[in-house]
DNA sequence: AATGAATGAGTCTTCATTCAT
DNA sequence: TATGAATGAAGACTCATTCAT
C-alpha cells in the first residue's frame, strides 16, 4: 500500500501561461459538471479552452492533475470564503447565521458542481475531501459553541454536520433547473434559521 | 406509455432465467455504487454475477439497458414503498410525518447509490429521473396540503422541495462513513419535524 | 524500490487461441528484430499476425507482456537445446565441444535478433537476461572442467566467458548479410576450436 | 563526396557554441548508450547539457542530425585511432598485433556503446555503418597480409572478419558489469593473438 | 541567439459489443 | 443457450518539431 505521488500540475514560466491554465481549469471545471469527470475527454477540454491536447499536458501531466488542481482551487477559495463568515459570525442571531452560511455556498456555486463531479471519480481526491469537509464541519461547530455556551463538542458537532448537510441544498436547487429557485433559497434559508435557532435554544 | 427507443431488456422465460437477470442487476447495482457508472466494465459486472460476458448481453441488449432495468427496479421498490407512507400519513403529527418519511428514504438505501451513480451518467435516465422526482414531491405535497388545508399549492409544492432535499441527507450520511450515524439520522428527524412542524402551522 | 509486478500473457482456453498466440509472437519476433522493440508498434503486430489489436491485447495485455512471452520462449528453448549439447559433451575432443557450442548458436538464430532487441529496452528483460546468460556460462564451464580436470574453477569461469562471447560471433555473421557467411562461420569454428584446444591443454 | 539529403548540423561560428555542440552530443551519446535512441527524448538531451531545446535545434535541426553529428564524430575518432594501429603493427609477432587492435578498441570505448544504439534504430546509420566496418576489416585484413605475403585476399578478409569480432568482446565485457574485467581482457588479449597466430603460420 | 510554450500526429491501451463454436 | 474470443472505435498521453517572444 504505496502512497500514489502523482506528479502535480507545472507552473507556467510566462505570463501567457498562467490564462492558458485559468483557462484549461476552467474549461473543464464547466465539463466535469456539465458531463461528470470519466465521460469528459481531454481533447474535448483543450478544445473549449482554444488549446491544443499538447498544451493541457503542458502543464496538466496527466487528467488527475487537471482534476487535482480544479480541486486546489475550490479548496481555497472556500477556504477564503468561510474566514469571511467567521468574521461576521460572532453576535449574529440565528436567522442572520443561517443567511451567511447560506450566501457563502451560493458564493461558491460555480466550481461547486464540478468539484463534485470528481469526487466520487478522482482516487487522489476522494481522500482530499473528507479531511475539507471535516475541517469544513469544525468550524461550523466553533461558531455554534461562541453563539451558545451551552452547547457540548459533541452536539455542537452533531449539529454542525447537519448544518452543513442543509447547506447542500443550495446548490442541489441550482441542479434541478427549476424555473424559481429563488423561493426556494428563501425557503432553505428559512429551514436553516429554525434548526440553528433550536440548537442556540439548547 | 413512455417513449422507448432503446431496446429494453428481454423478458427471462424461465425461473432459471429471472434469479440470473437479479443477479446480473445486484452486480451491477453494487459496481455502479463502487465506482461509478463509466469506470465499471460490463466484463466486470458479468464477473461478479458469475455469469459470461455473453450472458450479461443475452438479458440487456446494452450498459444503458442494463442501467435502465435498475433504475426501473428502484422506480417500482420506491413506489410501492412510498404507498405505504401515504397510507399511514393522514391525521398524523409533524414529528410522526417526519419520522415517516424518514423510514421511507432508510428502506430504500440499498439502491440507492447505484441508481444515483446513474442519473448523471446514463442520458436515457437523466430524463427518467426528473418525472420520478416531480412525482414523489407531488405526493409529498398532497400528504401537506391534507394536513394543513391552508396551504396553498404553491407553498405546499415548494415545501415538497424542501422536504425532499432534507430527505436526501439520510443516504448521505450514510455515505460519510460517519461511525455514529445513527444519532445523526435523529437528528435530521428533529430537523425534519421542525420544518414540517413550521409548514403545518402556516 | 518495489518489485514490479506486471500483468503476463493470459493462457488461450481455446485451441484457436493457441494457434493465435504463437502467430503473436511470432509477429513480434520478427517486428522488434527488423526494426527494434520501440519502433515496433503493437498495432504492426496485430496486423502482421493478420488479427485485430483487440485481439492481440487479450492475450497480451502489454507490449512489455508480448516481449516477456517471446524471452520466455527463447529462454525455454535455448535451456532445451542446451541440454543436447551437454548430453553429447563429455569425451569429445575440443574440435567436437567448438563445433558442438557453434551448432547449438546455430540452431536459435531465429529468435535470438528479437530477444537480443528487447534485452536493452525493456525493464523486466534486462533483469532476466543476466541470470540466463550467467546459467549459460555455468554450464559451459562445467563441461570444460569435466574435459579438463586441471582446470580450476576460476580459470574454466574466465574461459566460459570467453567461450560464450566467441559463440555470440554466429548471430553477428548471420547479421551483417554477409553473401558468404558458411566459410566465415567455418572460420568460426576453427577460433572456438583453437580456444577451446589450449584451455583443455592447461 | 556522401549523398546528403538530411540538413546536416549547423557549424557554430563561436568558440561558446562548440562547448556548446560538444555538451549536446555529450548528452546524447550518454543518454542513447543509457536508454537507447527511441526511448530517449531530445528534450531529455538539451536538459542534460544544460540547454533549452530550442538551443538544441539550433546546432541540430532534428534527431536523426544529432546521431548524425555523434555518428561522424566517432567515425573520425576511430579513424584516427586506427591509423596509430597501421603505424605500429608492420613486423610485430602475432601476440604484439593482438595487443595493438585490443587497446586501440579500448582507446574507442566510451562513445561505442551511444554509436551501437544508433546503428539498429537510424535509418542514415545503418546504411553508413556498413561501409566503415568494411573499411576497418579491409585495413585489418590488410595489415594481416603485410604480416603474411602467402595469405590470399580472400583468406585475409575472412580472417579480418573474424579478427574484428573478437575485438568486439572488448567493449561487451565492459557492458557485462563483470567484477573482473581486467583478467578477461586478458584472456581476450590471449585469444585474439591465437588466432592471429594461426593466421600468420597459413 | 536563446528560450520555452504550442502543436498535433501517432502510440499504447480499454472496453462495449458482436459472433462463431 | 452459454461461452469467451474477436473486433475496432475512442481515449489518455508522448514527443519531435515549430515559432513567438
Amino acid at each position: 500500500m504505496s502512497i500514489e505521488i502523482l506528479p502535480t500540475a507545472k507552473e507556467p514560466k510566462r505570463e501567457r501561461g498562467k490564462q492558458r491554465v485559468a483557462a484549461l481549469i476552467d474549461a473543464g471545471a464547466e465539463l466535469f459538471a456539465e458531463k461528470g469527470y470519466e465521460a469528459t475527454t481531454m481533447t474535448e477540454i483543450a478544445q473549449r479552452a482554444g488549446a491544443a491536447i499538447g498544451s493541457l499536458y503542458q502543464f496538466f501531466p496527466s487528467k488527475e492533475a487537471l482534476a487535482e488542481a480544479l480541486f486546489n482551487r475550490y479548496a481555497e477559495r472556500a477556504a477564503a470564503s468561510f474566514a469571511r463568515v467567521e468574521e461576521l459570525a460572532p453576535g449574529r442571531p440565528a436567522r442572520e447565521l443561517a443567511d451567511l452560511l447560506i450566501d457563502y455556498k451560493l458564493a461558491l456555486r460555480t466550481d461547486r458542481d464540478a468539484t463534485i463531479a470528481l469526487s466520487s471519480s478522482v482516487a487522489g481526491i476522494v481522500e482530499r475531501r473528507k479531511p475539507l469537509g471535516d475541517a469544513l464541519r469544525g468550524r461550523i461547530a466553533s461558531i455554534l459553541r461562541a453563539a451558545n455556551r451551552a452547547l457540548s463538542e459533541d452536539e455542537a458537532a452533531a449539529a454542525a454536520v447537519i448544518v452543513s448537510q442543509v447547506m447542500k441544498i443550495v446548490p442541489a436547487l441550482a441542479a434541478t433547473e427549476n424555473e424559481r429557485p429563488l423561493p426556494l433559497i428563501g425557503e432553505t434559508r428559512k429551514l436553516l434559521a429554525l434548526y440553528i435557532g433550536e440548537v442556540l435554544r439548547t
